[in-house]
DNA sequence: CCGAGAAAAGGGTATATACCCGCACTATGG
DNA sequence: CCATAGTGCGGGTATATACCCTTTTCTCGG
């Protein structure tokens, strides 16, 4: 009987494990990994936005949006405020201190992009992420 | 100023996330997680192995595997026992329950990789982990 | 055979991720 | 205008991941 197949699932977290650490070395010198990057230049392109808007424009559980901006804003790179005109939202918006780290980490992130777009085409992640959406949530 | 493209890493690991979402709820009625099936698949391939060798293996850092163990030993689907020839080594084998818990657990991943297999085909998935290989320690 | 260095783990810390539950607040139908 | 349904969020719990430092155990050169 033959062997069965290596998991597409395991294979994939194994290779997004190893970019994952790519992008974190290489934004480092700024002290953002890239999770947390991802999060300020989305602040930085949409402005102040409450956590559960973030979390439905990053595709992640709210839960888990709210407590990756934890450590950003304990660092003083996001602020947290109470929206006066709906009490329940909380605005998440970059401070100063966090426009400066984005800015220290843009020309480390273009860098790295580039290097890795070079071995791996944008395309190729687009064609992955494309063939993944025929997948619906039933 | 054109804006600049979205980041390969983030998108590869939203991608990821949705993949695993989707192993994880076909995998959900044998009570394992993807990760967790790959541990106990490794172990019925391999038979026992040291964590070390079972970290290098799913190219995981070796605390990472270790703290993956646990949940499977706390539910008795591996058994961790020290090797007398060197006992600095912590041996991991596959319990019958274990066993068993692989058993239930393969015909759901099996349907689960076909059904994924249809939409991403193994050579693109194949195609990234070869690419991001050449991407060596600069 | 013994001491120095290497190897295997464990524990601490931090982040990333998702589920559930309950609380607070808002919006809405009568 | 109030009861209720719906929404936003925090906290609890669990897993996944990686780094560091320390302890235990081996190995090997002298």
């Amino acid at each position: 009987m033959a062997a069965d197949p290596p998991c597409l699932c395991s294979t994939l977290r194994r290779a997004t494990r190893a970019l994952t650490a790519t992008y974190d070395a290489a934004l480092r010198p700024a002290g953002l990994r890239v999770t947390q990057f991802s999060i300020l230049r989305m602040l930085e392109r949409l402005g102040p936005m409450p956590v559960t808007r973030l979390a439905t424009e990053a595709v992640l559980d709210r839960s888990t949006m709210g407590r990756n901006l934890d450590p950003l804003e304990r660092r003083g790179f996001v602020r947290l405020t109470v929206n006066a005109a709906d009490q329940r939202e909380r605005v998440a918006s970059l401070t100063e201190a966090g426009r400066d780290a984005l800015v220290a980490a843009v020309p480390l992130w273009r860098e790295a992009q580039a290097r890795i777009e070079a071995a791996l085409p944008s395309t190729v992640v687009a064609d992955i992420t494309g063939r993944l959406a025929t997948l619906d949530r039933p």
